[in-house]
DNA sequence: CCGAGGAGTTACAACTTCTAACGAACACGA
DNA sequence: TCGTGTTCGTTAGAAGTTGTAACTCCTCGG
């Protein structure tokens, strides 16, 4: 990294960090008052340089975001995997990971899992990184010891010639199926604590996520 | 109804239609575009007039918006107690009224569980419509057996005092952390699909839903 | 019938994104 | 060392947006 940035001429130097400290002032604009207030001009101003000059560095709005929200991906790919690496596929370690990760700038949590707009369909690129994030994830399933009363379900059976997502990984339908609920519920809980949904109900929010974990975890011995 | 409206004057009752056509424009905008791209001069110009007249029938583009989400809390309620109202307090009917809600229009369910802006705080009335939903839910859940293995959980005794949201039901926590499962769940599953998070992967996102709700109503008669 | 108030208009201010054209600064090769 | 050409940042401006102010006109109600 240190090569690779010593390495190029003084114009590209400079120009990665305008590009950068751009993207900085727009994640300050949206975790202020999210992505839908992001304003170019302003984060111009703050810069002290006038309006367009940021066109010399985004295509415009529509890139800039993109940009954010390929980066917010990235970022949760990337500390999924870094829980991974150091607590090995352990599925409890990656959901506080995602708690913590989430907590942590709620906005860049909506940017990915947030209200979609219409049009839009993400990049390849981008869709690619959530593939790399649902293989860490099925990596910590398989690695979950097989509950007691395993039976298969219909929709282990559904899964059994419907799993392209997968395609590359072994793990049989149940393990696909503990993923997809993993993912499904812990995503329920987080969007609507980070919502707000919860605030003002009385009790408290990660309790609750506790719980639904217990739930996934072990399911006979939760009691 | 037709009586309420009959009895105003004319001029109201020309006010409310106006109202009421500026809204139906904006449900049209809304399910195209998002709820960020609706925009006021474009409404009024569908409707033949220019841009300020709006500034009669509402205060602004926020107004306008939370009328809107005011709208979809009431039509969610509304919705489910009907639901309730026809089959009963069952959970699978409102589980499935809920899903068909939220397909018929997903903009709508994002105006209610999609990404919130920072600052914002919702009017007391619009909380008021989501703890009805919640009594309904609850409602429902109370109605449901209790499965055979259902021993107070951690999170069981943590609800047991910090029920503020159930206050005037006299469910006890499991059920209680039953309605919020049911929630928390539900909405996982819908809101990924609705944002398009499973697109691409393979199968068929009213599988999981229903393997979901299998989970929840039937754990153990579920395989 | 006539006055008061509501509805819609245009004009304008202050924003926004984004394009075009210009000048100045800088890195690089001869 | 000295052009030269690329790149950066600027201002100007078009086409939007929300929202306010002032004015006209019509209509409803006493």
């Amino acid at each position: 990294m240190t090569e690779a940035e010593a390495t190029k001429s003084p114009r590209e130097r400079y120009r990665a960090q305008v590009r950068a400290e751009i993207k900085a002032r727009a994640w300050e604009q949206i975790a202020a008052a999210g992505a839908s207030a992001l304003s170019l001009n302003a984060i111009a101003k703050q810069m002290g340089m006038s309006g367009p000059a940021l066109y010399r560095y985004f295509g415009g709005r529509d890139e800039l975001i993109t940009e954010l929200v390929r980066d917010a991906y990235r970022s949760l790919a990337d500390t999924l995997r870094a829980t991974a690496a150091e607590h090995g596929p352990d599925v409890t370690a990656l959901a506080h990971a995602l708690r913590a990760w989430a907590l942590a700038d709620p906005q860049r949590y909506f940017l990915v899992y947030g209200t979609p707009v219409p049009g839009y369909h993400a990049p390849d690129d981008i869709t690619a990184i959530a593939a790399e994030t649902m293989a860490t994830l099925l990596d910590a399933c398989a690695a979950l010891p097989a509950p007691p009363d395993d039976a298969a379900t219909p929709f282990d059976e559904h899964l059994a010639s419907h799993r392209a997502w997968a395609a590359g990984h072994p793990a049989p339908p149940a393990t696909l199926r503990r993923a997809l609920a993993f993912w499904t519920r812990m995503h329920g809980v987080l969007s609507l604590e980070l919502a707000g949904h919860f605030t003002g109900m009385g009790f408290d929010p990660e309790h609750l996520f506790a719980a639904e974990l217990d739930a996934l975890t072990g399911p006979s011995e939760a009691g």
